[in-house]
DNA sequence: ATATCATTCAACTGATCGGATGAATGAAGA
DNA sequence: TCTTCATTCATCCGATCAGTTGAATGATAT
């Protein structure tokens, strides 16, 4: 009954560190290599290398080498079932509330057109 | 720039674990004592105390307590939060897409204005 | 007051995280 | 070959995580 568990954890996982996810919109906007990725960061290379790490293992970023180079690339798939889980989760609240929206409007119309009276209408 | 990036760590950190997000979509289809929702899972009722503490901190669930039992409920608001996060991301990539394909048949206009007609088949 | 119940607090463990540092790798250029 | 460059690997550190067990809390019923 659960959809495949661990790869909503990683995604979750990798999204959870703002540096990561400095890092997802960087390498979104342009495939990058890890030093120019490091570069806004005052952490280490190596810092940047783990964390790079962390997003490849959820899938969301592949690297390719070249040259001396390691170029870093995005990838949206695991963003798309995060953000599926977390819709499925919203909708089903939203629903609710309008269920009970319904519920309460319908109990305010059968309260207001003059059916006061001490037998409900029937 | 950032958009208060501490409530997105602790959202994201929160749902990185299948117990939580299970303990989330229970809470969220009704109010439920601790007890109650640590039932299904084969941890302790402490570990399931300290899970929803950690949805607790992240502002996705809120505790009540009435008699001797504690009640939680659900929050939606940071769900919300996390949700804008991946569909601005998301909407960002697809955009690019969309912009790379408007290049690519403005280069393919560009370049067979008429002799496109029964050149390919594919 | 005492017992009971639902839950949390406190302390501990092993695993993982986020970070630093220094050595190792691998490929190109001299 | 030897050097240089970009990056990772290996190791260590302190902090946090996920889990356990046992004691403490707080409210009610006896």
């Amino acid at each position: 009954m659960n959809e495949e568990t661990g790869i909503l954890d990683l995604t979750m996982t990798a999204l959870a560190h703002p540096t990561r996810r400095a890092i997802l919109q960087r390498v979104m906007r342009r495939e990058s290599r890890v030093t120019e990725l490091a570069e806004p960061f005052a952490i280490s290379l190596n810092a940047v290398s783990k964390h790079i790490s962390v997003l490849e293992r959820a899938g969301l970023v592949r690297r390719r080498r070249a040259w001396r180079e390691h170029w870093v690339s995005f990838n949206p798939v695991p963003l798309d079932e995060a953000a599926a889980w977390i819709e499925k989760t919203r909708s089903f609240w939203t629903a609710r509330l309008d269920a009970l929206d319904a519920l309460l409007k319908a109990e305010d119309a059968a309260a207001s057109p003059q059916s006061q009276r001490k037998g409900r209408r029937t």
